[in-house]
DNA sequence: CTGTTAGCGCCTTCAC
DNA sequence: GTGAAGGCGCTAACAG
């Protein structure tokens, strides 16, 4: 059990004190070339790495930035990841991911764990409805939320595919469906209720009608099991559907089951994209976004936030309507 | 900018020493009822939380166990996320989850990070063919990993889809295939090689053919955008198709842009489930394994060998093939 | 330019 | 059963 060097090991080797090890390790410039070269030879030698334990407890701060996910299996999200670890790479934090699995109370937990690990700040892809205690817990960690909720303190980043799923709307419309259903996951806030009240009346514009009632508008995953194919055997059931991309599997699963064809006898749009909607046949038409430029924002957003920056307010950002081969003529 | 309450802050408070409120915030049974009441009131009323920094600092540990994954947005292995992450958490460790997004450069790089920051253990989720040079850059650490390589030394769970593979490759012989080809990652280790070679004698067995050359068998997953309708549309292509489960989109795009539907033109077997094998229609045949159960003894085993208990053999883990409907009669 | 020193917040002997 | 003190590895302020 040989203890890694220390940062005592380096300047013992190197003859020098234990501050210009420091100094060389930080990069200040202020060092004698000789001395630094002694040193960063002696570093080389022992394979000394400074503990960012001892650096961050002395600086006050934990280097860590946390991301909580609603769902790690989502992709809509997920597919950040990789982005959003690059960006807090470069600005010298380490990402740690976090999944909240659908589940409020891991969400609390986890918020809890980063809040008792001191991270530097928060991005969070909250559940929703939102948590309004969550704040709290969070005692002044720095935060941004993704996508931003009205309800919610601090920065966020909004993306809002309103636009996007008033063409899908109208895309159906278009195509002489009188009977849409919307599909959403349970409890959303504000936004999603102005854009219902939206469709509501361009559907009504268009002599159409909304199947919707709280059952089938707002959802679990699991309830969906149920539901899903409830609403698709029903008398009035819809002939085309928007669906939140975390249903998408469950209706199309309900569809498949039901002997039912995607677009001949049902018409699907989904709301964010995902492999699935990419890869079945025929391709899902979906509403998308940026979402490296997405993540990027969020991370800038949260940078600013910890520098002590106060946070703008919140752009949309666009959404796009891919135009696929799920939505077809209203069957007759 | 109030500074968060420290241990001394509670200590006046409670008007003790330190020692004794470290003792009450770690449960040590010696301390007077009176005074521990005292100290946990105190800590109640500055909401005071022990900083694990300052405490990982003087333990001599993290208290992090890193969890590399090769792709977050592969389901996989992601899926096993939530469950690592609970066993973690009970054994009172704090689970980083880092994505190597594919890229052998970003594993190196995530890897010298957790090293950096000192973690108690990883589990590495390796990108195939294993970087060797690994262990170098983990000095020492724990790790395990998932599943195991043979080339790899340390402790490992191995997952071997084996059995399931082949039987998969068996229903495919009885639909009267005669042309089957397998898809899999670039580059894996001796367990797939052996794997190949069953297979191999099984078709010749059969006096089917396997169709497999090297840009077949092992493929990246952008060279498939291009390799897979080249496979579909050659002379001799197979009419039954054994993918790795990363594979799978790109071929059930390949063949739907070939204008092939599954099973009729096509049948299609996954390794690996996924969210579009099960909501695909047809479902998609595949193979599938016990997550709970592997990442439990994933994390066990680190555990174990973080304890520096020797670790025992990695025994093979049971796959399953899940019989549905994408493997139909060979086409004339 | 470099050495010395005083802690960051906590745990853990070692006395009492 | 409890208080006092030293030190984990590092940085920053202050001398020299």
């Amino acid at each position: 059990m040989n203890m890694r060097p220390t940062i005592k090991d380096v300047a013992r080797r190197a003859k020098v004190a234990t501050g210009t090890v420091s100094r060389v390790t930080n990069g200040d410039t202020t060092v004698h070339p000789v001395i630094r070269e002694a040193v960063e030879a002696a570093i080389k030698e022992l394979g000394y790495r400074p503990s960012p334990i001892a650096r961050n407890l002395r600086r006050g701060r934990s280097g860590i930035i946390g991301f909580v996910l609603a769902d790690v299996t989502n992709p809509t999200y997920s597919a950040m990841v990789p982005e959003v670890q690059e960006l807090t790479r470069e600005a010298g934090y380490t990402l740690v991911v976090m999944d909240s699995g659908m589940d409020p109370e891991r969400e609390r937990r986890n918020l809890e764990t980063l809040a008792a690990l001191r991270v530097d700040g928060v991005v969070l892809n909250p559940l929703l409805p939102v948590d309004t205690t969550i704040p709290a817990l969070l005692q002044g960690i720095p935060v941004v939320s993704l996508p931003g909720v009205p309800e919610w303190e601090g920065a966020k980043v909004r993306v809002s595919s309103t636009d996007a799923t008033l063409a899908g709307l109208d895309d159906c419309l278009a195509n002489g469906h009188r009977r849409i259903a919307f599909l959403t996951i349970k409890g959303l806030g504000g936004t999603q209720r102005d854009l219902l009240s939206m469709m509501r009346e361009r559907i009504r514009a268009a002599g159409a009608t909304f199947v919707s009632d709280a059952s089938w508008t707002f959802m679990s995953r699991e309830a969906s099991t149920e539901a899903l194919p409830a609403m698709l055997r029903a008398e009035g059931r819809p002939t085309a559907v928007l669906t939140a991309s975390a249903l998408l599997p469950e209706l199309l699963i309900a569809a498949r089951d039901a002997g039912m064809k995607v677009p001949r006898d049902l018409s699907v749009i989904s709301i964010a994209a995902s492999t699935l909607a990419d890869a079945y046949d025929p391709p899902i038409n979906c509403t998308t976004f940026d979402h490296e430029h997405l993540s990027s924002e969020a991370i800038c957003k949260l940078l600013d936030t910890m520098r002590g920056e106060p946070w703008g307010e919140a752009e949309e950002h666009a959404s796009f309507y891919l135009r696929r081969g799920s939505v077809g003529p209203a069957p007759a």
